[in-house]
DNA sequence: GGCGTCGGTGACAATAACGCACCACTGATG
DNA sequence: CATCAGTGGTGCGTTATTGTCACCGACGCC
């Protein structure tokens, strides 16, 4: 682990909830000693990556953020491509659509599409969303590479959100696989009670997949056969947004989804 | 300058015309040996703040940029608070209206509204506003503190864009002295040689100035009479951007401001 | 073949980071 | 008021990381 790669994990301990951290409050949670956190945070705040407050004297994420992610856009078009597909999802089928976008080591909703009915699920942009519990989650684990799935899942026992939760990383690995021969994943119930969604894997030109698109429902809307077919739709969109994205289909997955697309 | 920075000062090679560098590319750019940028690029991918392409392997801004951006934006609605000031201003005026956010030495077009109508001036979102050569720079300049000031100008000699363009930093400094007086800064075809602006500082909770509201007319309608008008207005939105955005006015520039509101 | 790139590797000497003790300050508590 | 536990921040010797340079295989060019 370089130096940098220690200054870089303090970022990820910013949060929704937890928008400003102080000195200390950043060595406890990183155990790295003060003086080595103060040396860090100072060339992030260089940097424009960490700015500091005032008065509080806490830090918060910096303004850098604003300029690289709209370079990033414009070089890259990421989110203006994917939106058209989860929008079109949404509408096609009246549910929720989100895509959970991958990076450094978490995965979180960064496109959301709320479905125009009033008895919706509602997913915040940028939610988390672990690997374990819900459908976008156990997608991306089920298309990467097994070792990856497990080093992301870790030792376990997992976080239970409620009852239907799996908390063994190889109950979960070997449903993974299932999806991963489905084409799509399945998740009811494990992270919120009343929910129901399905997800599908998004590739790079690496054919490696760095995004998953997902449909949730409420449960009580989701019979077997409107899953099954949400399922069909977000295999042919993911792929779809795929290509729209330079990104690279694996022969086999292509197989699958025209299998899906055969059989309804 | 420790080891983060130069891996962070990497990111910083990167811009709109040129999205993409390869290893030997950044070693040239930055004067880092090759190995030691491959070692500090290896940390950027592993944060996600990179990432490198599949097949041309040169390098690219990484995912994770959209994750803290939001979060960022979230927690500190910077834009989001900002951006009504800027529209305010421009349907009242009906000229383009720009606000520049300086981050890690740089101040660009962070927030952009242009003007509705048909002859208008263009900024394009995420411009680099150079400080000698912008209403919006100048401004920065002139309300920073002087040593400063002096710093983000460097030796000189600075660069021509066209023949209005002063390109000694002393010539600059002065100019800003005058600016800072009068509350707001001018600038006459340094950049563009068709176009005329006025800019006025945001301050943030320090008291610092962190952004500047400016707003660029095409020079047949810079009459002297529009263009005093246009600095008052946009000294008095700045101020009240400031306001909303929890910052501290000056003593000093609040009293300008207010003096330019009475002799109007 | 011969040359100039490219991305990437390995190892040693040089330098910068680690981590401790310590300071000044603030706010709560007895 | 004195104490205590917390905060943000500093200085310095020890130690681990970084800088540097030579080198590798691959690709494209002539």
């Amino acid at each position: 682990m370089t130096t940098v790669d220690k200054a870089l994990s303090l970022l990820e301990y910013f949060s929704d909830l937890r928008p400003e951290i102080g000195l200390s409050e950043f060595a406890r949670l990183s155990g790295f000693d003060k003086s080595a956190a103060l040396r860090m945070l100072g060339a992030l705040v260089r940097a424009g990556f960490v700015e500091q407050d005032a008065q509080s004297r806490k830090y918060r994420l910096g303004r850098s953020f604003l300029r690289f992610a709209r370079m990033r856009e414009e070089a890259f078009p990421m989110t203006q491509v994917l939106h058209p597909f989860a929008e079109r999802i949404a509408v096609q089928t009246g549910e929720t659509c989100h895509i959970g976008v991958f990076s450094a080591g978490t995965l979180a909703a960064g496109i959301v599409v709320l479905s125009p009915q009033s008895n919706r699920v509602h997913v915040a942009q940028g939610l988390n969303l672990p690997f374990h519990a819900t459908a976008s989650g156990l997608c991306f684990l089920a298309f990467s590479e097994p070792e990856e799935a497990r080093r992301l899942l870790g030792e376990g026992p997992l976080e239970k959100y409620n009852a239907a939760t799996m908390t063994d990383p190889k109950q979960v690995l070997s449903e993974c696989q299932r999806f991963r021969s489905q084409g799509f994943s399945l998740s009811a119930a494990n992270f919120d009670p009343d929910v129901k969604s399905v997800a599908a894997p998004i590739f790079d030109a690496d054919g490696r997949v760095f995004a998953t698109l997902a449909l949730a429902a409420p449960m009580i809307r989701a019979h077997d056969s409107a899953t099954i077919e949400n399922g069909r739709l977000v295999c042919a969109a993911a792929m779809e947004a795929t290509k729209a994205f330079a990104g690279d289909v694996p022969g086999w997955y292509a197989q699958i989804v025209t299998s899906l697309d055969k059989a309804a």
